[in-house]
DNA sequence: GCCGGACTTGAACCTAGGTTTAGATCTCCC
DNA sequence: GGGAGATCTAAACCTAGGTTCAAGTCCGGC
């Protein structure tokens, strides 16, 4: 038995860029940076505009949600294409994208903290020694290499 | 009474930039673009070529300390132009740098753990919700503004 | 006086994360 | 079916902090 169901009824509506970007607050041109760097995906209509999948606004949250913490988006495109295409992320890899990047908060917060204690051991000294001061010569990777900073940053 | 003192005795030793490179660690490249950006200063020989004051070098390293730090090299030509020229900077300074500095790299670390707090916070709630988010509305700044997040970064 | 290595310049290029612009095309509503 | 506003593309531009390159010049030792 065949029903005919009008369009209205049971599809999706989907979306156009701008309601998108109206939405998420991401602009239109930053959506289609995301597009580009494969990060996003859209269906295109006949006359080749984009329309988006609702379920694109979760994964749109999870892309700017993950640069807050300061996720380079290669790094977000690499866990997002884990996903099924056309799946928003869910709790479960919410999670573990979450552990994975509260490791990296943790390990910037610390290389911080670590900075801030030279920091003030340095006020002390007042010396700006090419060769003795910790400032000068960061970073824990300097120990062989010889005499002299090789590289300071 | 005139004496006739031989150039190889009272004055102190130019350096090339290629000796400052060495010295430093900082390439040449580096060197010539912050003297293109105002942050140091050298004397030319005849023939165009550079040649640093020794204090020159205490000048680099308190660039290249603040850089660790994550000073932009604008804010640290803001600092060295306070010094007369061709003056290194002294301790006197580098305290005051120091405590302008440090209050930089506290704000900074009381922003992460902000960060890091509401991100253990969304852990639970696995909402991803443009409206209710902390994560996907970050930055204090958005408590006005009307429904919906109108800047996400 | 000659030669090789160090030095000079301007211009182009690089990453990251986009924005802006021009000119063409599409979609929707009346 | 007509017009307004939304959308399309590619290419150029932006900041920061430089690097790389090409072509030419200088400097110091023998």
């Amino acid at each position: 038995m065949l029903v005919h169901v009008p369009d209205s009824a049971n599809v999706v509506p989907e979306l156009t860029i701008g309601e998108v970007s109206a939405r998420s607050g991401v602009p239109a041109s930053a959506l289609r940076f995301y597009e580009r760097q494969g990060l996003i995906q859209s269906r295109r209509t006949s006359g080749n505009q984009r329309r988006y999948h609702r379920t694109m606004l979760r994964r749109i949250a999870f892309i700017r949600a993950s640069q807050t913490v300061g996720i380079p988006l290669s790094v977000i495109g690499d866990v997002l294409s884990l996903l099924p295409a056309g799946v928003a992320p869910n709790r479960e890899m919410w999670i573990r994208a979450s552990a994975c990047w509260g490791e990296e908060i943790n390990a910037r917060i610390a290389k911080m903290e670590r900075m801030r204690d030279r920091f003030t051991q340095c006020i002390g000294c007042g010396c700006l020694s090419f060769e003795q001061c910790a400032l000068v010569n960061p970073d824990d990777a300097l120990a062989e290499q010889g005499p002299g900073p090789r590289r300071l940053l």
